[in-house]
DNA sequence: CAATTATAGTTGTATAATACAACCATGATA
DNA sequence: TATCATGGTTGTATTATACAACTATAATTG
């Protein structure tokens, strides 16, 4: 049995290193596209989706710690890309705003990854299309389940 | 067509966003176990894997810079994981040895990596495994290829 | 053999994401 | 009204990462 734990780990292991080494394609301190990262890309997406959305909405869906939320959006306000307001429900509430600039800027950036998704779908076997991304969905999920919860040292 | 495309981009936004917040959980500035970060584990691993390693294959597997190779390098050094000694072959290289101490915090963090791994396979439906595994390593390698050479901005 | 070019790795400088603790102002509750 | 909870910010800090420039050494060229 451990000699079969000893495979599975060196499997999943290499998969670890190639999802760290292609998120870096997609990388937080490279400009990925018009001067935007990432991250911020996906914050503007976010907000494009919705009319408007609210800071704490918005630290669920990245799932990150509030302090980090306020530091990811704070570039896109000062690129001019958002815009903050506060809450109407509670005063102590900041809802985000797409600007003019930051719709056209979220536009681009859209055609342009549009372009560079078509292309990872291209180097994908057609017919095995739908089940890769069924099981990196299935994959995706079953990190975070096992993230949750786990602990070693503590 | 276009609608198409949309809807792909809108999938794949969502497994990119995935695959950000799962590396998390294997991020860089938390100490993942022992005192040491995933990419640190990833080094140790690879030395251990080899008696020694030179430093020039080292950045190779990790595709990154020189320069990164030497920051990510030191601590293990200053932490006293790894040794450094000049090459035989060439005495501007240099070779990475696992020390006595790494060694041991090596085999620790694969011990618990291991549970973390064990966990995330129970976490896939068993007749589904192999399928979920050789799925993200073509996915993953349909990403390097579309990055290798893609460019919007420049 | 000397000069030139290439290479291995380091250092200076810089960015981005991320987190925890502490804080402030506001809202909810007892 | 006092106390507790919440939304978001700020101080402080870490890690990974890259480009340019550098130094010392190796390889190549004439």
């Amino acid at each position: 049995m451990i000699v079969q734990i000893n495979e599975k780990s060196s499997e999943l292991m290499e998969i670890f290193m190639g999802m760290a080494q292609v998120t870096r394609c997609c990388r937080q301190d490279v400009a990925f596209c018009e001067g935007v990262t990432f991250h911020q890309f996906m914050i503007l997406d976010a907000v494009a989706k919705r009319k408007e959305l609210n800071m704490a909405d918005l630290h669920t869906i990245l799932a990150v710690e509030k302090s980090t939320t306020t530091r990811l959006v704070n570039p896109l306000i000062s690129k001019g890309l958002l815009r903050r307001d506060k809450a109407l429900h509670d005063s102590r509430a900041a809802t985000l705003f797409l600007t003019e600039e930051g719709r056209k800027i979220h536009q681009n950036v859209s055609l342009c990854l549009a372009g560079f998704f078509q292309k990872i779908n291209q180097n994908i076997p057609k017919e095995r299309r739908a089940d890769v991304l069924e099981s990196i969905t299935i994959f995706i999920t079953a990190i975070k389940n096992s993230a949750a919860g786990y602990s070693c040292c503590e």
